[in-house]
RNA sequence: GGGCAAGUGGCGGAACUGGCAGACGCGCAGGUCUCAAAAACCUGAGGGGACUAUGUCCUCGUGUGGGUUCAAUUCCCACCUUGCCCACCA
């Protein structure tokens, strides 16, 4: 009987002897490069890690199987937060912790029977890591693409430090949901917008092997919007007003604008004007409480400004107020506003008895008198001079064109993505490799020098600002320029840093001389499958692809996008509710491996759900599982065992069937792994397999054993130690020779037991199915007819009716008509 | 408000290009073995109904309502619900 306590430590020791999963370059079999996301070592693996790590496994050994040299890596995400709150919580330094933590989430994986080559093992908290992310940097600061200002930036109190856009969830902290908050700082930031239109040109080639939900959720990130600038004069001073539009064809409803509270001439505006000051002041307050609860859209608020703008198209002077509907952080914090085609600023005109005008009409209608919202859709221009009667598309390129014509306006395009937003005020992390010089100003470390390395001898009490700003001797640096005293740069790098380029890392992990070989990355870049969870949608997945773009565009690589195709699983639930410490309802992969084994654990991770799905914990089905190995193990003992006599012996028919259905199955399982990526149904098709073998009367046969052989072969990827021991077992081989790397391959399909030659069609008639019928596969229309009417059954329904209609839908089904 | 995905038994889920809905597994019920239990194995089952009743048939049935078709879980239209993402984005 089968017993995993016992094999499975086995099977992982011959592997790791035989180093049976480590790539091999010079090898000339095509390569396949799997990628997992590698895990944050926070100390335990968790379930999510396992089905994560368990469908790349799948992937990798069935890869192997099918004659592919296979390049499995696995590394440590080892910077970040955690680290820094476990020193101050235990007093542990944060570097001892986390390699802790990594040696023992390498045992955990090492039990899973996961298949990485660990000669590419990385952590990106090593120095000979983080080396490069500094190399990067200094690389896109001598482009311009890492630059340093002063902004608004969005400031989490609790972790004390600042956070990217994409890391604001509804106003609160990414990672510890309290409240965010908007400060002034001096902040490095990186160009991403440089690439948006990259980016976004970049969906065209993972439109097939990406899944539609991510491409959507990253073209909302990207929020590409095409539409014009256009400058409306300030009535009565010098100055004019710049705003963004996607709708130049309705300037001329443009009956007043408005401009955020933020806007330098609200700021102006209110140093005069208490009102306006007022105004200001609240509505910020406002803006930051309703982060809160921003489902519902306020009542919108304004006040008027004093001043008048001249629409450039027709010189009306019409009224600027200044309302919170318009922010600062999109287009350019003014707007015109068209009350009759746009339903925000309709609802503001209603509120201050604004003048409402129709300038498009629905084509073939007339204007919508109605005066209860705003028409949005396309239409016909009316009220608009020159231009009434034009499709209102034509007509905004003509408007466009027009005024550009007098310096007025400008087709424009506006993105939603703002600059990726890289400084951290924290120790655990990469330092940015800057210094700064009262002579010579801002000042990239040079290369030589890289990296630029964290000190040990650290205090980390998590008040105040960050601890490398009060480290005296790493402050303390020399100017590169003029080698005078300088003050080096205490930020470290967000994390999203270290995770944007580590797969091209694994391809050379131990390069000294630059961040990998470009001849070693060509050949294994792109990735062939990244498997991660759908949660690194916007941000880790776009700042990659950034990445890549950035390193195509320096030479490294010769790829346009970092991943050909990309499976992004479920989240693994207890009762329906996401697995955690605070609710106490973990359940712990090592308990479960050491109660059902790893294969059991795996192949039920695999079966309970399609890989997409979220999938609930049941334990009674990971018995289920035990139940499904212990019936193939019984099956492979019957094989074994010499006088354990057939029931009876198989007739040619039930012979022929079984081949077939093992040849079905071998085909489904590899269309299902490689193609649908639907590994429940791969395992289904396995049990029904198996459910055929233990029903066939003669067992032992040849070809009973043939199908055994092949259903070991293919549970292999799912169950490696089982298959590979009973394998083993069965072939009678020295056990410890087996390794799974040249030994076996994917099973051959003779594509005759797959192609039917005699069909079985169904005839219905007056669409009810009344027979079943075998026949030719290739048999023509006309005799299928001549042979469905000659039936006796078919007869009775037929006879003393008239026949009104048939049809034949080619190899499925006859359907027949009578009354 | 916008976008995307999805709605199938008691549960997870299956169904290639429209072709016998509910594969496979869980759970359930009954049985075999056993002093008993466990394990294992076998059998049964979508709902409702009919009969000349242990087999055969009818009928309804994949969120709701329409449509296309000999045939719809699948395609089209409208709607409802749930989940996710975005959101005074100009």
């Amino acid at each position: 009987m089968y017993n995993p306590q016992e094999i499975e430590p086995k099977r992982q020791k011959i592997w790791r002897e035989q180093n049976a999963h480590t790539f091999d370059p010079s090898s000339k079999k095509p390569k396949y490069y799997i990628l997992v996301m590698f895990p944050y070592p926070s100390g335990r693996i968790h379930m999510g890690h396992v089905r994560n790590y368990v469908i790349g496994d799948v992937f990798a050994r069935y890869f192997r199987l099918k004659g592919y040299e296979v390049f499995h890596p696995i590394g440590w995400d080892s910077f970040g937060l955690p680290a820094e709150n476990a020193a101050i919580k235990n007093k542990i330094p944060p570097r001892l912790w986390t390699e802790t933590n990594i040696e023992h989430m390498k045992k955990q994986l090492a039990r899973l029977g996961i298949s990485y080559d660990w000669s590419s093992e990385l952590a990106t908290s090593r120095p000979e890591y983080y080396k490069w992310n500094q190399w990067f940097f200094l690389k896109m600061f001598d482009k311009g693409l890492a630059y340093r200002k002063q902004s608004a930036v969005n400031w989490c109190p609790k972790c004390a430090t600042v956070l990217a856009n994409e890391q604001v969830i509804s106003g609160a902290c990414w990672r510890c949901s309290s409240e965010v908050e908007t400060k002034d700082l001096e902040q490095w930031f990186i160009k991403i917008t440089d690439y948006a239109q990259a980016l976004l040109d970049g969906h065209k080639a993972l439109e097939k092997n990406w899944p539609d939900e991510v491409l959507t959720m990253q073209r909302n990130w990207l929020g590409r919007s095409e539409g014009a600038e256009v400058e409306f004069a300030l009535d009565g001073t010098p100055e004019s007003l710049r705003i963004f539009t996607t709708r130049p064809d309705t300037l001329f409803g443009a009956t007043f604008m408005v401009v955020a509270p933020e806007h330098p001439l609200s700021i102006k505006l209110a140093e005069a004007d208490k009102k306006i000051a007022d105004y200001a002041s609240e509505a910020v307050a406002r803006r930051v409480k309703s982060h809160e609860d921003s489902k519902s859209p306020t009542e919108k608020t304004g006040v008027f400004s004093g001043l008048c703008a001249v629409n450039p198209v027709n010189g009306e002077k019409i009224p600027v107020w200044i309302s919170d509907y318009v922010t600062m952080d999109y287009g350019t914090g003014a707007i015109m506003c068209v009350p009759a085609h746009d339903q925000r600023d309709f609802d503001f005109a209603k509120k201050y008895s604004l003048e409402i005008r129709s300038v498009i009409k629905p084509k073939n209608a007339g204007i919508n008198k109605s005066l209860d919202g705003a028409y949005e859709a396309e239409g016909e221009m009316i009220n608009s001079g020159d231009y009434d009667g034009l499709d209102n598309k034509e007509g905004a390129r003509r408007i466009v064109k027009e005024l550009a014509g007098k310096n007025l306006a400008k087709a424009a395009v506006h993105w939603r993505i703002k600059d990726w937003l890289i400084s951290r005020q924290r120790y655990w992390g990469t330092p940015i490799p800057v210094v700064y010089c009262p002579k010579c100003g801002i000042k990239g470390v040079n290369e030589k020098d890289l990296p630029v390395k964290l000190p040990d001898d650290i205090a980390i009490t998590g008040s105040g600002e960050s601890p490398l700003a009060s480290h005296k001797s790493f402050v303390e640096a020399k100017c590169p320029d003029c080698g005078g005293p300088a003050r080096r740069e205490t930020d470290t790098m967000d994390t999203f840093v270290d995770s944007s380029w580590y797969y091209a890392r694994y391809c050379d992990p131990k390069n000294t001389s630059s961040p990998f070989d470009k001849n070693k990355a060509a050949m294994l870049l792109p990735v062939d499958q990244y498997v991660g969870g759908i949660e690194h949608a916007c941000m880790h997945l776009i700042y990659s692809r950034f990445w890549h773009k950035f390193m195509r565009d320096a030479g490294l690589v010769t790829s346009d996008e970092p991943f050909a195709q990309l499976l992004t699983q479920g989240m693994v639930t207890l009762k329906g509710e996401t697995m955690s410490k605070s609710k106490g309802n973990i359940v712990e992969p090592d308990e479960i491996i050491q109660k059902y084994g790893a294969d059991a654990l795996r192949l039920f991770i695999m079966f309970a759900a399609p890989p997409s799905h979220q999938l609930d914990w049941s334990d009674s089905g990971l018995e289920g599982i035990r139940r499904f190995l212990n019936r193939v193990s019984r099956l492979a003992e019957k094989a074994t065992e010499s006088d354990n006599a057939p029931a009876r012996p198989a007739s040619p028919e039930e012979s022929l069937m079984l081949k077939k259905i093992a040849a079905r199955t071998v085909a489904k399982v590899a269309r299902d792994i490689e193609i649908e990526k639907q590994f429940n149904t791969a395992v289904s098709s396995m049990m029904e397999l198996v459910n055929a073998m233990t029903t066939y009367s003669s067992d032992g046969d040849e070809v009973w054993r043939e199908a055994l052989e092949s259903l070991l072969i293919i549970l292999s990827p799912f169950a490696p130690h089982f298959a590979q021991e009973t394998l083993a077992t069965l072939r009678g081989e020295a056990k410890d020779k087996y390794n799974n790397k040249d030994d076996d391959r994917w099973p051959d399909v003779d594509e005759k037991l797959l192609s039917d030659d005699e069909i079985e069609i169904a005839v219905q008639i007056n669409g009810k199915v009344r027979a079943h019928m075998i026949i030719p596969a290739d048999m023509d229309e006309k005799s299928v007819y001549e042979k469905v009417l000659a039936d006796e059954k078919i007869k009775q329904f037929i006879d003393g009716k008239k026949m009104v209609k048939y049809v034949y839908i080619p190899k499925k089904i006859v359907s027949i008509v009578v009354k």
